[in-house]
RNA sequence: GGCGCCAUCGUCUAUCGGUUAGGACAUCGGCUUUUCAAGCCGAGAAGCGGGGUUCGACUCCCCGUGGCGCUACCA
């Protein structure tokens, strides 16, 4: 049954940055309603009181923004379906664990920590594995009722009946499991008198889904386990479960386990926009984390995810985050800028790490981007290395250290003598076009009965200072004659010391 | 420990019973060459093990093994 207007969501707690799985889920969800033509909601999942903060909302916001993932429906954008903020909507969960207790499927539970942790070490030395026993069930409800009134401190716990049961998700197919193996679960955790009753995850959730009508519940495999409650929980309200997709999930490139928040990138904020990665690259790269398009083809836009899109493709497996693949798309990603597109995404960077950049007029700012942008275009994996690799064209001078000066076996007095060939034939010639300044150099070199090499490195690096740049040729032309000039002289200096 | 999910090159993956098991990243080699890249060309590299089913299994079934996940008054 195919549903004409999906409705899906992503629904993170912003208890941390904005995490790369969360970022692919995100992802997952916008490309199937845009190729069904539904609606993409976000909505905040904050009942942890304890962990949730405005920062990380916004961290996620401000990730989603920079990604293109924009939903139809959120907090900021509001939507028919508001609040999209769990903690502004707390009287809905009370209603329906209220419910729950009228009809016999849930009950207040009057167990105390020390109790729970007695019970389950008593069934952890028996081997037994733990299972909330169930005790407070046979607690009449009149009972229950008094003592909840009277300020007995209580959650609401779900009576878990069934034995087995099983659904069908799109991606892994058949799930079962035996109910038995969980003892009744809480709902509605208990709270100081007078505060607002705050729900869990399993109610709060799935509340929130059917408030939201949402047909399609797309998320990382690790809720894989939680999903048959919420079916549980979904049809004592007398709801209808959505349809189900488990993601696989995102393993760390050290083989061991999921991604790490302290070993491996997964801020997408911090870790990938601030580092100079596109968004384009990223959304390509996400994309093929557990899903695979028809054909061989490998490079999508956005727009053409969109088009190719479907959950049938996405597999089953766990996949492990390779790094060196993101990098290697963004790098592509970078070439198929136009120069004045990447002139424009350089420039954030360069000004937040280079005060020579910073420090220029804006009119000045735009031109150096420009050229660094026509320069370092074929030679960039990130964005903020510009900054490092284009070090001899943002700053004024370069002191290139002796050694650097000296070809292959070359001497300081050979290598001396190379560059001020090289300087009298530049300071002589009136066109500095690079088809010319190739000719003339090279005329230079066979001048002086020897190879190429041997005027063009000690000339590249008295020019740049750096042991890899563009080529002298580029590099003499971006400079301008007499700046090249100068940096030719004082290599000549250096070598003479 | 219990429960669940998963299993093709080092990594991401294609294959929906019959292919020389394809592509990409990475690696290695070559071309180019003034360095480093980029680009182009090429090479090596995979069906976890054991049973079935079948004329025929990477593909379907079972067991084993391994990996991952879950096992809270977190989500």
């Amino acid at each position: 049954m195919i549903t004409p207007s999906p409705r899906v969501r992503i629904a993170p707690s912003p208890t941390g940055t904005f995490h790369l799985g969360t970022a692919r889920t995100a992802l997952f969800n916008e490309l199937f309603a845009r190729h069904l033509g539904g609606q993409f909601v976000l909505r905040f999942e904050d009942t942890d009181q304890e962990r949730s903060t405005l920062e990380s909302e916004q961290d996620i916001v401000d990730g989603l923004a920079w990604l293109g993932l924009i939903a139809d429906e959120s907090p900021t954008a509001g939507g028919s379906y508001a609040p999209y903020r769990q903690m502004e909507r707390l009287d809905d969960y009370r209603q329906a664990a209220e419910r729950l207790i009228a009809s016999g499927h849930a009950y207040y539970c009057f167990c105390t920590a020390e109790e729970l942790a007695a019970e389950r070490q008593a069934q952890e030395a028996a081997h037994i594995s733990p299972k909330y026993s169930g005790r407070c069930r046979s607690i009449p409800p009149t009972e229950a009722a008094e003592r909840k009134s009277a300020g007995e401190p209580a959650v609401v716990r779900f009576k878990v009946t069934g034995g087995s049961r099983s659904f069908t998700d799109l991606v892994m197919g058949t799930v079962a499991e035996d109910t038995d193996l969980y003892g009744d679960f809480v709902i509605l955790r208990s709270v100081e008198a007078g505060e607002p009753p705050l729900p869990l995850y399993n109610l709060a959730n799935v509340v929130d889904d059917q408030a939201m009508a949402i047909t399609h519940v797309i998320r990382g495999a690790d809720l894989l386990p939680s999903t048959i409650k919420q079916i549980m929980l979904i049809e004592a309200l007398g709801g209808t479960p959505p349809a189900y997709a488990h993601l696989p999930v995102i393993l760390s490139p050290s083989g061991k386990g999921k991604m790490s928040k302290r070993r491996d990138p997964v801020s997408i904020t911090r870790d990938f926009r601030d580092r100079g990665y596109l968004p384009e690259a990223m959304i390509n790269f996400m994309a093929l984390l557990g899903w695979a398009p028809e054909g061989e083809r490998e490079y999508f836009s956005h727009t053409e995810l969109v088009e190719a899109f479907t959950l049938e493709r996405v597999n089953k497996a766990n996949a492990v985050f390779n790094p060196a693949k993101l990098e290697h798309m963004n790098g592509h990603y970078i070439r198929t800028l136009s120069v004045e597109a990447l002139s424009e995404r350089l420039q954030p960077f360069l000004r937040r790490d280079s005060q020579t950049f910073a420090a220029l007029p804006p009119v000045e700012q735009r031109a150096l981007a420009q050229q660094l942008a026509e320069v370092l275009q074929d030679r960039l994996i990130r964005l903020d290395e510009a900054v490092g690799l284009g070090a001899w064209l943002i700053e004024a001078e370069v002191q290139p250290p002796a050694n650097l000066l000296l070809g292959k076996k070359q001497t300081a007095s050979e290598a001396g003598l190379m560059l001020q060939a090289a300087h009298a034939a530049l300071a002589e010639e009136a066109d500095w076009s690079e088809p010319n300044l190739e000719a003339l150099l090279r005329n230079v070199a066979a001048a002086q009965a020897v190879g190429a090499g041997a005027v063009l490195w000690p000339v590249r690096a008295a020019l740049t200072a750096q042991a890899a740049s563009p080529g002298v040729f580029t590099v003499l032309s971006a400079l301008g004659k007499e700046p090249s000039l100068a940096r030719l002289k004082n290599a000549i200096d250096i070598l003479a010391e």
